[in-house]
DNA sequence: ATCAAAGCCATTTTT
DNA sequence: TGGCTTTGAT
């Protein structure tokens, strides 16, 4: 017997639904994992479900790491034969099991993002039309897209509407073409493949689905279509579905997730249950408030109303700054003062795009705070990690052409464009992989002997992988490449200065490949590359020390004390390409619900008047969504950016604020935020300033025409003479 | 074959 | 502005 003693009524209704299709709409901060552990545990107690027949999915390894742990621990130490993965690893282990039924061979590859826009550039050469006007992310971009929405090449040509979207359509069919040649599967494909696997196969899908006597699928908002396809095949048989997800926190529409497969659950599945989580544990009465107002402006929602037996806690804070720098000042400032009384740990710096960190960190930096920026450079997206990697592909799937393309002079050996050429004109004619067409050309002579030379180098270390790389373990294997292929040297040399960190990099990646030696039972390198290819290592946030810097989307299922979440402008949140399409804007809303409601105690928003923007100055209006709060709930511990004139002003109105208890608590950092003010107001650039310039010095303004970011500037420099300044393009500094 | 300069592009990214 | 890819010159 397990204990449901400590689940609320709509948990426990949740936990014991005895059969048949189940929706749980699961409020932020309810529950939620909760429910589902209890649930697999409860079957198993309870109804005696084998825990072999029960399957549950996710989107991510870390939330399928975790739901294994509680599980195993709620079961007593063991999972009993319970699956618990994600999608793709999943049908990752059906593809390997049963993927040669369609074509694909044993040792098949997997491409990431990288390796399909590498595919792609290389297929837009080929064209050689020159209309190379579509970048090739774009097309991998549309190829995903496609694929998403089940659409086959032919299907996406005859509706194309622009030459960009035909050429794209043509790139499509030779890059499926080039994927089966390789033996490689995309992501995309990884779902796919097992939809057409069950397509042709239906005994297939018959054994797999007959396991399945109780599917349980978390986050279900965010499923694509192909998903929704896998979860319909896989609760056929036994009609056992248990879907849990909140339709406000989808936030992967740009992806293919399908907010309506959570919206439709009722119609799709006749007979379905519905239970709603709405009581919040996490977060203050004022925080739900003001995260439900906003979110209550979208239209596509079933509708949910959260509630808390928490505090009403203290009013949200909001600071309007003149610019993007005295935004990140005021941060690390009110951080400071924060964390006399709470953990840098508990402090999250939320934003809506990567480029923001950029000016927090140099802040930081200088103040000594430390942070850690989550999620930026993923690991196995690093080149040198990829490169490494290559080297393992291409030995267990010779097919390879990408991976090929990616090692074959790197590190350099001396094999350059002409010999590629002529490697890729003999692959083409014979119809071949490149790596036997190398062989063949060295066979016969057709390479100078020079490159043949280089070529046979490359062979010798193919060959030695592929007949020592069966038995010797994965991290043996990766070390002797490293060293064969001559990495420590290549590394400094090609990244002076950041050698040594690469070189850690690689051995970084080696001792996970002894990790995964050590705790796999049957453990193989393709079993390793798999792993690699699924996992991303987002895993341990709030592990490593400091206030954690990251985008919306990666605090997604995080929770802090102390929430900032900052760039709360048009054009930057909502994003400006979002801006025109209500869909998308609801979108932008549900993400800035999610960033809303990660914070427990403290939430502080802030909005810049002026920001540097990929190279100018860019002024924008209040965030909608900041409207969208009611004022009564937010304290303002600035003055709005029009007043921002005068230090007087300034002074007196920061003075005024400051009798309220949040603003005792966390008042701008006052001679930071004087400093700023005067720095970079819109208006700072007044005749006769100061100001500095990166390479003339020091001068005074003498004039100035346009505005924004057509400013221009004329500057009498002590050592330079006067001249014109564009300040949008340059660093111009005011100084005091 | 290799390097430096110039050109291009720029949301978010569980897998 | 900055990171990455393509280019042109040696």
């Amino acid at each position: 017997m397990i204990g449901l003693d400590h689940l609320n009524p709509a948990q426990r209704e949740a936990v014991t639904h005895p059969a048949g299709p189940l929706l749980v709409l699961a409020g932020a901060g309810s529950g939620k994992t909760g429910v589902i552990t209890h649930r697999i545990a409860w079957l198993v107690s309870e109804l005696g479900v084998p825990p072999w027949n029960i399957t549950a999915v996710t989107f991510t390894n870390k939330a399928a790491g975790e739901m294994r742990e509680r599980v195993e621990k709620m079961m007593g130490g063991d999972l009993g034969g319970a699956r618990i993965g994600t999608f793709h690893s999943m049908c990752l282990r059906i593809l390997r099991q049963d993927g040669d039924r369609i074509g694909l061979r044993p040792g098949f590859n997997i491409y990431d993002a990288t390796d399909q826009v590498s595919l792609v550039r290389k297929l837009l050469k080929d064209e050689e039309l020159d209309e190379g006007s579509a970048g090739a992310r774009a097309i991998r971009a549309r190829i995903s897209r496609a694929k998403n929405r089940l659409e086959s090449p032919e299907s996406m040509e005859r509706k194309a509407y622009s030459p960009d979207m035909k050429l794209a359509a043509r790139v499509y069919r030779d890059y499926d073409k080039a994927l089966r040649r390789a033996n490689a599967v995309d992501f995309d494909d990884i779902l796919l493949r097992t939809l057409e696997l069950f397509r042709e196969y239906p005994e297939v899908q018959e054994q797999y689905a007959g396991r399945c006597h109780h599917l349980l699928v978390d986050e279900y908002q965010d499923t694509n279509r192909p998903q929704y396809l896998l979860v319909r095949a896989l609760s056929k048989v036994h009609g056992n579905l248990f879907v849990v997800g909140d339709e406000d926190q989808s936030i992967y529409r740009f992806r293919g997730a399908e907010i309506r497969n959570i919206l439709d659950f009722e119609q799709d599945h006749p007979g379905a249950k519905l239970v709603r989580l709405e009581q919040n544990y996490r977060s203050t009465g004022t925080i739900l408030a003001a995260a439900g107002a906003v979110i209550e402006n979208n239209i596509s929602r079933k509708g949910k109303k959260l509630w808390t037996e928490n505090d009403h806690g203290e009013r949200l804070t909001l600071f309007e700054a003149p610019d993007d720098r005295a935004e990140a000042v005021w941060a690390a400032g009110a951080v400071r003062q924060m964390a006399d009384s709470c953990a840098f740990e508990q402090i999250a710096i939320l934003y809506r795009t990567n480029a923001q960190s950029r000016q927090l960190e140099e802040i930081f930096r200088r103040d000594r705070i430390p942070y850690q920026v989550v999620g930026s450079t993923q690991f196995y997206e690093r080149k040198e990690i990829k490169d490494l990697l290559g080297y393992l592909k291409l030995s267990v799937n010779p097919a390879d052409d990408v991976s090929f393309r990616r090692i074959v002079n790197t590190p350099p050996r001396g094999i350059g464009n002409t010999t590629l050429n002529r490697l890729e004109d003999m692959a083409r004619s014979l119809n071949i992989p490149m790596l036997e067409a190398a062989r063949e050309a060295v066979h016969q002579g057709v390479l100078k002997s020079r490159a043949a030379t280089c070529i046979r180098g490359f062979l010798d270390l193919a060959d030695w992988m592929a007949t020592n790389g069966p038995e010797l373990p994965v991290a043996d294997l990766m070390d002797s490449v490293v060293h064969r292929a001559g990495f420590e040297a290549y590394m400094e040399k090609a990244h002076p200065g950041q050698g040594i960190e690469r070189m850690e990099n690689l051995r970084a990646l080696v001792s996970a490949a002894a990790e995964y030696t050590e705790e796999e039972d049957d453990p193989t390198l393709l079993g390793f590359l798999d792993r690699s290819a699924l996992i991303s290592d987002a895993d341990d946030v709030g592990c490593r020390p400091g206030v954690s810097l990251m985008t919306i989307h990666c605090a997604k299922g995080l929770e802090f004390d102390n929430v900032f979440l900052l760039g709360l402008e048009e054009n930057i949140f909502p994003h400006s390409r979002s801006i025109g399409m209500e869909e998308d804007v609801e979108e932008e809303r549900r993400l800035c619900y999610v960033a809303m409601t990660r914070a427990r105690k403290r939430l502080l928003l802030s909005r810049a008047g002026l920001r540097r923007f990929q190279g100018t100055f860019l002024p924008n209006g209040p965030s909608r969504f900041l409207e969208e709060i009611p004022e009564e709930l937010i304290l303002k511990v600035s003055p709005a950016i029009p007043e921002f004139r005068s230090r007087d002003r300034f002074e007196r109105s920061s003075g005024s604020s400051a009798a309220s208890p949040a603003a005792r608590k966390f008042p701008p950092a006052r001679s930071a935020v004087g400093r700023t003010c005067e720095e970079a107001t819109p208006d700072g650039f007044r005749l006769g300033s100061s100001v500095l310039h990166p390479k003339f010095g020091s001068g005074k303004i003498v004039a100035r025409e346009g505005t924004g970011k057509t400013l221009k500037l004329t500057i009498r420099f002590e050592a330079h003479g006067q001249k014109k300044i564009l300040p949008s393009y340059t660093s111009l500094k005011l100084r005091a």
